[in-house]
DNA sequence: ATTTCTATTGCAAACGATTGCAGGGCTTGT
DNA sequence: ACAAGCCCTGCAATCGTTTGCAATAGAAAT
């Protein structure tokens, strides 16, 4: 049912009725409100692709989360998640809806395909992965793009993301703080982000070395390599892992193998998920401040569709005081 | 850049823009491939809106979430997020995207709107929360639309779920194995699946009472609550959480008030969400199989947007062992 | 009574693709 | 040399809206 059928029912144009439906002023208060009844009696809603097509907007934001690293894990890492269910808050709440894309990028055409559907105003990415050089690429030329992430000198796409150096010191200086010696990094340092936090802990630590436990970042890996790690001679007495998914896991080795925390091992994770206030001992971790940062890239977004000029931006993380060190 | 642009540079009409890309066969090679190549070269992707509109079809599946109930917690339950990913998982490959619209359900026209817009070939649903007569009454107008969650006797509308009455009695016939004798269901009753959750568990009871501590699902609420009744003077040596979140939040109140799990109380959640293998004890739990409930409810959807009749399934649940009961 | 103005409404052209049908050029058979 | 057939390609309609502009009717002004 569209709206020309409405039209000849009401004995009007469609013009008529597109507009009375929108409330356009110049159309007469009674049939304004005759076609609206009418409309409402038969169900009638226009379609918004039509729409759409028309008014060359969709009143839609694509959200991706390109997956080169993680090609394992999909869209179930509990971070990612998050994220997404306060920025489709933010969106819903503005209008807009979201068009979730998962992301193998197996062309380098992906993104361009993205923008270049027509099917959204602008775009969301979580995380740069391996996809640097390509974000940059299409950021030049398809300005309503936006992406989590870190913001290396001269890069020309818009990132908001929380700093993931000072996030590493933090985590560093507090484990140095507790009298800790023997640091250990969990997680796959490839990722820029996890870089970054590896680089702040490593300048937190100074001179003392910090070992590196390279690996996989779904659940399972980790914890296989945690496991691995403490099968050999001496153990650590502090971990930094790259996210709290990864220290969960870690955890659970550690208490496997019989040891503390954070009695034998002090344990720190990076995001600060919901549950990470809900495991035992609750964990210690560095909180990313979602709230701020969704609102940021959200915002960000918006006034690139609007044609303003924005900036990347930077939010803070804080160390969250748990049990786990 | 359109499609008509690239026909003017080279040389010839739309329409064999049109079906040079879409390889069509009644298009040469030679003028298929230059024009491929010009199409590549100048970055020209059909517009999907235009195609959609045309060809009456979008590519693109509703997945929304009534949260008629739970309206603190938005989309970040971990259980919908990972029927979230696997749902996402399988559309992708078969060619859809997804639209996801987080739906708080104040006029009950939401369903129409998401259906009518044209803008998706059909709707997933993940729970009928309090919303059960709009999801009927729009069912009967429109078929391709699936919901996870539970099946009346004389429903219209299509749901693929797991079978919760079961699970529950599973859930209540372990924990009476292990001797337990004050049981304890902790969680939001009044959500059909949990409903038959708790249903299940009474029946496996038998003659024994079962205490029901009713309290919102998300992860503070129900801490608070366990803590509190806790704090009263005899506990429970079983408790049966309507999920795994809200099982691990009983866990953390638990081991906070100096009991052993399971030696004092045991714990069984629902769900089995990839960190209750993470938790300490490691939750036991009433798996729901994500797996082949999502490859069902995408197999019924695509079906029914073809036209093929399908019926409601269910899929059993599963006793999933860990240390926790 | 004629003119001017305003309040409504309709016409038709977009938006950017897809596709049935028709026609033009070229080969082939007789 | 002429008819028939086969490849290609183009014309134009279509999907369902929105909206600038023109047109009409009635009211108000002179």
């Amino acid at each position: 049912m569209k709206l020309a059928d409405l039209a000849v029912m009401a004995g009007v144009s469609t013009a008529t009725v597109s507009r009375a439906l929108s409330g356009h002023p110049s159309v007469s208060k009674t049939t304004q409100e005759r076609i609206r009844a009418l409309a409402r009696e038969h169900g009638v809603r226009p379609n918004q692709l039509a729409r759409n097509l028309r008014l060359r907007s969709t009143g839609a934001i694509a959200l991706a989360m390109p997956l080169g690293h993680a090609r394992t894990q999909h869209l179930t890492d509990p971070f990612f998640l998050s994220l997404l269910g306060f920025l489709a808050d933010l969106l819903v709440d503005r209008g807009y809806d979201i068009l979730l894309s998962r992301v193998l990028p197996e062309s380098d055409e992906w993104l361009d395909r993205l923008v270049d559907s027509g099917r959204v105003d602008g775009v969301l990415l979580v995380g740069q992965s391996d996809q640097y050089a390509t974000i940059e690429r299409v950021a030049e030329r398809y300005a309503p793009l936006v992406v989590w992430g870190v913001d290396r000198p001269g890069q020309r796409h818009l990132t908001i993301g929380s700093d993931n150096i000072l996030g590493g010191r933090i985590a560093g200086e507090h484990l140095l703080s507790l009298g800790r010696q023997r640091l250990l990094f969990v997680g796959d340092p490839a990722p820029p982000e996890f870089a970054d936090r590896l680089a702040g802990f490593r300048a937190a630590a100074g001179g003392q070395p910090v070992e590196i436990l390279a690996c996989e970042m779904d659940p399972d890996a980790v914890h296989a390599a945690v496991r691995a790690r403490l099968a050999q001679g001496t153990s650590p007495d502090a971990i930094f892992a790259a996210s709290d998914v990864a220290a969960m896991s870690a955890l659970r080795a550690l208490t496997e193998a019989g040891l503390d925390v954070p009695g034998d091992v002090a344990v720190i994770g990076y995001d600060d998920v919901t549950l990470a206030a809900h495991t035992s001992p609750p964990l210690t971790t560095i909180r990313q401040d979602l709230v701020t940062g969704t609102k940021l890239m959200v915002d960000a977004l918006l006034r690139r569709i609007a044609g303003e000029p924005v900036q990347s931006a930077i939010v803070p993380p804080e160390l969250i005081l748990r049990a786990s060190a």
